[in-house]
DNA sequence: TTCTCATTTCAATGGTTCTCGAAATAATTG
DNA sequence: CAATTATTTCGAGAACCATTGAAATGAGAA
């Protein structure tokens, strides 16, 4: 996954609701759901749901067909796990161990350096 | 890792400096750089790379502490991988084996349900 | 065809984001 | 203390975002 991508696919997820209909469409499997159905679930306007389906359609986390008079969309769960990829990758850049392993041992994190005059703000 | 913490870390790399910058001070390791040393790399203004910390920080996906007259900016890789911990659970909610290993193990993305009326947007 | 349902398009609005220049602060040096 | 260096704060502006109400489209039902 290129960079741009990777911005594109983070800010689709970054936003409340967004990241509500995403999560919404992982649980419903690759079947999907009818964008009513999300609509109510979530309660949330259909134009302003239509808004966000764009942007996560744009940013390629999924996909649209239609079934008479539904849209149906469902999660692109392919491109879910090239984002993980990318953000695992320049993660642990040049330090492999230190994210994917890191997840799965739940390991301490590493010491930080002590500051060296004044409080840190952190 | 909570949802607002996920949004909130989502939207601190769902942008192209800000995620230039996290690159930047993964790659440098624990130790971190001196903020003019991030505005050098990358070219950006030194108030505008304020700007950029203060949300990475805000999401806690960075550190500071001042060492002389310099500001040191660290990875925080624990955020990280709570991030990625969010991400995955969420992707894979209820179907283990979907992200995390299709990630290793490159599976096929699942086939596709026919549409069933028109030819799908995607 | 006409009606209804599901969804999208459009235009407007308030809010947020990113960037910039200028000025302020903090620490060190002379 | 005055000068210099490193960074932050402040204020402003252009661009973008999320939400809304009203109108339009597309598909099926009567």
């Amino acid at each position: 996954m290129e960079k741009s991508n990777a911005v594109a696919a983070l800010a689709a997820l970054a936003q409340d609701n967004r990241l509500d209909v995403y999560r919404l469409l992982v649980q419903a499997g690759p079947d999907g759901l009818p964008a009513g159905q999300v609509a109510a679930a979530l309660k949330l306007a259909p134009n302003t749901l239509t808004f966000h389906f764009d942007r996560l359609r744009g940013a390629g986390l999924v996909s649209v067909r239609r079934d008479g008079r539904s849209m149906i969309y469902a999660a692109r769960y392919d491109t879910m796990n090239e984002l993980l990829g990318y953000l695992t990758e320049n993660c642990c850049q040049g330090r492999a161990g230190r994210c994917v392993p890191a997840r799965m041992k739940r390991a301490p994190a590493p010491a930080p350096a002590p500051a060296r005059r004044k409080e840190p703000v952190t």
